[in-house]
DNA sequence: AGTGAAATTGCAGTCAC
DNA sequence: GTGACTGCAATTTCACT
């Protein structure tokens, strides 16, 4: 990982179909070495995959919401439930169990309230040992990371 | 954007570098649609770009944290003038502001606790204007979005 | 909107240095 | 690392349904 291999995961997580060609027009090298170490990234697992990323809102998903849950009980057997569970709504794009004020911090998208509402009555509040949740409805996306500061 | 949209836009987030053939054989259809299809889903804007994944913990970014962030003011002078400032870290990956119990729910990415807390006292801190930060440090990772519920 | 084949073209991947 | 080379697969077009 010296600066060169930095310079091209920039590159990639910018924009994942730049060519190896370009690339090295980029950084004033030939194909060649830029080819091997891409390989290199890929094979070492810096790079994990390739994606298209889709626009929420295209797609209908207007409200991102995120939940601070509380659980009661917090024995390893019912933190793994409570993370079984949670993975299976598909309204919840992520989760992450914390240390702080509550336990876990959940992100969700959400077509409207109304299934925000939805998802929150039949849904997250209907799981056992759940003993709170506060919401807060993201207003304005400030800043959304296009890639890792390396 | 009917099934097959939707199905060639599952498709491409999980696999940005699928082919057009590839597409054409899972969804049992030849290329000429698929291809119109892609180009069509990138020209409207439903696709907005390709990326490759990096892994965060290989680039030593080992520390995820959540700061809920009040400020004082809430001027939408002040409320700029932070949105902006905070812009600039580039600890900061992202940063929404929301409508709950704080103004701001930003997320950290750090090397180790070292780092945060350099970016704690001698960044976020001596923001003008703040007035409660309270962290919350990820443990795990339970669910992290790979492609959008469609 | 789809098929199926054909045309094109530029990239991935290789090699000698 | 360079620079040239090439096979080939992928994109892109077209006539037709």
């Amino acid at each position: 990982m010296d600066a060169t291999d930095k310079a091209i995961l920039l590159l990639l997580q910018k924009n994942g179909k730049i060519t190896i060609k370009e690339i090295a027009e980029r950084l004033n090298l030939t194909t060649t070495p830029i080819f091997e170490r891409v390989k290199k990234l890929e094979r070492e697992g810096f790079i994990t995959s390739y994606k298209a990323i889709v626009d929420r809102k295209k797609v209908n998903l207007q409200l991102i919401i995120f939940c601070n849950v509380t659980l009661n009980l917090h024995q390893t057997d019912f933190l793994k439930k409570f993370e079984k569970d949670i993975q299976q709504f598909p309204e919840v794009v992520e989760c992450y169990h914390v240390a702080g004020m509550f336990d876990y911090l959940i992100k969700i998208y959400a077509k409207n309230m109304e299934e925000y509402q939805q998802f929150l009555s039949n849904k997250l509040a209907s799981l056992e040992n759940i003993s709170k949740v506060q919401s807060s409805f993201v207003m304005t996306e400030v800043k959304t990371l296009s890639h890792l500061p390396l």
